[in-house]
RNA sequence: GGGAGUUUAGCUCAGUUGGUUUAGAGCAUCUGCCUUACAAGCAGAGGGUCGGCGGUUCGACCCCGUCAACUCCCACCA
């Protein structure tokens, strides 16, 4: 069979996902095996494929994979999440590109057209994963909003509100006027913005010639102010408390009050208090019994229907919808022409804006629904510490730190959002306000009744639905249909899962929280690790958005280096628990390491044909030089050095020191494998290979591969195939035991490289070209080892003749590695010049080096107090240093 | 304003309880090679007073103190 010049990953990757699927390799059902259980974090059904997806899903694959392959039932959940808000908000988007208003449809209608968008564009990104390679159970795809899932959910909210945890209040929430919504404070982000500070003159009522001059960023609110409030303990405004001052425009008349809570260094020491819009101001409200006036809409816009018994002015009701940015301008204005405006300053602030909308958050007073943090942790204190204790273990640690922090000071969690897309809160009330909360309509009735004898009341559901993340953070329990169905056998073997692996960015949202709900409702940690992934950044650092338009376009990349490269590019590239830098450098890289694979298949191929019986037919090209065969030392030296990596990766591994893996293979297979295996065993053009050779190469080739399955399925895949006829795939191909390497033969080996490349060096700098052999004189007192090696030597120096010698040979190259010596004797003369001053920068080194070396050991405190394996090493290192500074002043001596 | 983290080669990062040939890797750079697996390659090389200063120690990239720069998280000073 011919084997294409380049690898091509386009051509097989199709091929394998369909067979993999075929055959259900990835299929799970609980077996006498150990499970391995990791949950997708379920993407937003908006979603398309990105680059912090291909990172995190990339990961779990390996996971995955890898433990597949150690006999583990390996199950790995697909699923996606219905993202109220951001769902919500494309279907209304969508809806108003058909001319449909939200408005005129019934809650019923819009569903209907939610789940049509939702099917329709829904698994797009489930489809993209299969792409990737990622080997997940698609039997067990779940969603958020099934049937069962949406059952649980409203299961833990009756739940939670008959154990009194969940209740219903007033409160200042965040308001996001874009999606007219209630947000968590989780889903607030501030961010830095430049405003102005304004400073406006409130006109003394008993004297409208003097003012008090308050200092604010939000004059849109002004009318909405009940007072004015000052430090008690400020000098300036002594005389002014308990005054009254007018409000400018809407004059009304307000009291100066004090409260510690003002900062009198902050811009005038005054602070206007409008208890509707902003969460401190309602607070000192409340102190001080103050009236609530609220002069925004749900959409942000001006509304005086609060005004109303104020007799408001046509100025006022001027003011009637128009957008709190642009009234803020209005009024400014306005209030200048009065001429009760000082001083506009620029002022930089922070304003909270909402993560899903981008939208700036209003402080709004608003009835919702709110789980009881505090008590809740206190009822489930595992929460904490298991993850404190390492019981629920975090990688990276440090993220501990943060966990703590945000659990030490939670707040409660508003859980209600005023949208229809999501599991539609499970309270029933009648018209008066009294409220039921039952898992259905029916339960209502009948505790409604038991509740409070009023007869032929209707009752009437809230309208409003649940914070998604309020479904999300059952999510491996619910895939198991653990709360829907409770100690099922699915959810008894698959729960706790083994580990988790999403983006530090969801630790509050998503993490924190199913780890309270885990020990909430299964009385057990939702799963043993959990992975951070950093978060994908640009070749400069910056953040990947839309906006920028950095976020390269994955299934082109995959289209262009295959999905393998891809693959290897983001782990080689992604330290654990730091962001990487994405750079499509790396994914080059990786397609490179994929064409190199397929190299060194094709050259072994070429082999297949070219066995010899047995090892002493084939006549190889160190043979006709009259050497030993050493592919007995080639094929020894890999066995170990084999062994020796496959334990090195089990132990980073185990310490989730992924992308350290990567670069292991990676050298193992490049530098050991390829560039020196490979080479050592090559036979000479056109000569057989010693069949038992042949077979142990094929043999490690197979290991390789298997090593490098979990990152690279596909290629990985494709060249096991090649290599032999399989009886099975890689991706189920059981690790075999590993033997305890041997250090005698790696070290050997160790030496032998330093050799070859301290002697290729050599040549180099002799400017000795590569095809011109030259003669090799090796003095040493370790004859017979150097025998063994003899023909990888030859081959690799390109020498045409080695032999032992006692004496320093005269116009040669001499070469020193430990406390051997390598004469090199070529055709052309040896350039005096050169070698010399090559050696004298040698020696000059040798001898700094012995010399901090006999400091240390001429220091008696060294000699007292270091431990006697060190300072037995700093012996040798004076050994061979001098060994070293011997030959070098004797190769000085004989140019 | 509080807390955490980072600072090692041009870039991205390793460096395990202080001693391992006067610090390692990949990429990039330079030199020489189209050698019949691979130029998406081969063989070599150069490049760092481990952020600054001080301390502990026989010995510090590693421990302590301090300063500096950057990053992230938390916190609604209007």
């Amino acid at each position: 069979m011919e084997l294409s010049k380049n690898f091509e990953p386009q051509a097989i990757e199709q091929k394998w996902t369909d067979l993999w699927e075929k055959k259900g390799y990835f299929k799970s059902v609980p077996d006498e095996r150990e499970p391995y259980t990791v949950v997708i974090p379920p993407p937003n059904v908006t979603g398309v494929l990105h680059m912090g997806h291909c990172l995190n899903n990339t990961i779990q694959d390996i996971l995955v994979r890898r433990a597949r392959m150690m006999g583990k039932n390996a199950c790995w959940v697909p699923g996606t999440d219905h993202a109220s808000i951001a769902t919500e908000a494309k279907v209304v988007a969508m809806l108003r590109e058909r001319g449909i208003a939200k408005s005129s449809l019934t809650r019923e209608e819009f569903l209907g057209y939610a789940w049509e968008w939702k099917e329709k564009y829904g698994g797009i990104i489930l489809q993209q994963l299969k792409k990737l390679g990622c080997s997940l159970d698609w039997d067990r795809t779940s969603f958020t909003m099934d049937d069962d899932y949406y059952k649980a959910v409203i299961k833990i909210f009756v739940q939670l509100h008959n154990d009194g945890i969940i209740y219903r209040g007033l409160r200042m929430v965040n308001w996001d006027p874009a999606s007219k919504t209630a947000l968590s404070d989780e889903e607030v982000i501030f961010k830095d913005i430049d405003s102005k500070l304004y400073y406006v003159k409130y006109p003394l009522v008993e004297d409208s010639s003097q003012f008090m001059m308050v200092a604010t960023t939000r004059p849109e609110t002004i009318l909405g102010d009940v007072a004015i409030c000052v430090n008690p303990t400020d000098e300036r405004y002594k005389a002014w408390i308990g005054k009254e001052v007018m409000v400018p425009i809407i004059n009304r008349k307000i009291p100066i009050i004090t409260d510690d809570y003002v900062d009198a260094e902050f811009g005038t020491g005054a602070l206007k208090i409008t208890p509707a819009h902003d969460k401190n101001d309602n607070e000192i409200g409340r102190k001080h019994n103050l009236k609530t006036i609220d002069t925004l809409d749900a959409e942000g816009k001006f509304t005086a229907e609060q005004l109303m018994d104020e007799n408001p002015s046509e100025q006022v009701l001027g003011y009637n919808g128009v957008d709190r940015f642009i009234l803020r301008k209005q009024i400014a204005e306005d209030i200048a022409a009065l001429g009760l405006i000082e001083k506009i300053e620029d002022y930089k602030g922070q304003v909270g804006t909402s993560e899903r909308t981008g939208a700036v958050i209003e402080s709004r007073l608003s009835l919702q629904w709110f789980v009881d943090m505090k008590t809740f942790l206190k009822n489930n204190p595992e929460t904490l510490l298991s993850v404190m204790a390492d019981e629920i273990v975090f990688h990276p640690a440090k993220l501990k730190n943060t966990y703590n922090h945000w659990l030490s000071n939670i707040k409660d969690w508003c859980i209600s959002r005023q949208l229809w897309w999501g599991q539609q809160i499970p309270a029933w009330y009648d018209a008066d306000g009294n409220c039921v909360v039952a898992e259905t309509e029916e339960e209502a009735g009948k505790l409604y009744h038991s509740k409070f004898d009023i007869l032929n009341s209707k009752l009437v559901r809230d309208e409003d639905c649940l914070d998604t993340w309020f479904s999300s953070w059952l999510w491996p329990m619910e895939v198991f249909k653990g709360i829907s169905h409770p100690d099922n056998t699915e959810a008894n073997y698959y729960y706790p899962t083994t580990t988790l692996v999403t983006g530090h960015d969801i630790i509050f949202f998503w993490v924190a929280r199913m780890i309270m709900a885990g020990y909430a409702f299964k009385d057990k940690a939702p799963f043993k690790n959990v992975y951070f992934t950093g978060m994908v950044r640009d070749k400069q650092g910056r953040k990947m958005s839309k906006q920028l338009g950095n976020s390269p376009d994955l299934l082109g990349l995959i289209d262009k280096y295959g999905a393998d490269a891809v693959r290897f590019g983001i782990m080689f590239s992604s330290p654990a628990g730091n962001d990487l830098m994405f750079d499509e450098a790396a994914l080059e890289q990786g397609r490179n390491f994929n064409n190199k694979i397929w190299n060194a298949l094709k050259l072994v191929k070429m082999w297949e044909g070219r066995k010899s019986e047995s090892q002493k037919d084939g006549e190889t090209e160190s043979q006709t030089n009259g050497l030993n065969d050493s592919s007995d030392f080639a094929t020894e030296w890999f066995e170990n050095r084999l062994a020796q990596v496959q334990l090195e990766v089990d132990v980073l591994m185990a310490q989730f020191k992924i992308s350290e893996v990567l670069k292991v293979i990676y050298s193992l297979v490049w530098d050991d494998f390829c560039s020196w295996y490979l080479e050592w065993i090559k036979p000479g053009f056109e000569q057989p290979i010693a069949a038992d050779v042949y077979n142990k190469t094929v043999d490690f080739f197979e290991q390789l591969m298997q090593l490098a399955h979990p990152f690279m399925p596909f290629v990985t895949e494709e060249i096991y195939q090649l290599l032999k006829d399989q009886t099975d795939n890689i991706c189920i191909k059981q690790f075999a035991n590993n033997n305890e390497p041997s250090t005698e033969i790696l070290n050997e080996a160790e030496l032998l490289k330093q050799v070859i490349t301290a002697i290729r060096e050599a040549r180099n700098k002799n400017q000795i070209k590569p095809k011109e052999t030259i003669k090799l004189a090796i003095q040493t007192n370790n004859e017979a080892s150097f025998a063994t090696i003899a023909s990888i030597l030859s081959k690799q120096v390109n020498a045409e003749a080695i032999t032992f010698t006692k004496e320093t040979i005269a116009n040669s190259i001499v070469v020193a590695v430990e406390q051997d010596k390598f004469f090199l004797q070529a055709e052309r003369e040896v350039d005096t010049v050169a070698q010399r001053g090559e050696l004298e920068k040698d020696l000059a080194h040798q001898q700094n080096f012995l010399e901090s070396v006999l400091k240390k050991l001429s220091n008696e405190r060294f000699v007292q107090n270091a431990k006697p394996e060190v300072i037995d090493f700093e012996r040798k290192k004076q050994a061979d240093a001098e060994a070293r500074i011997k030959t070098i002043e004797e190769s000085l001596g004989s140019l």
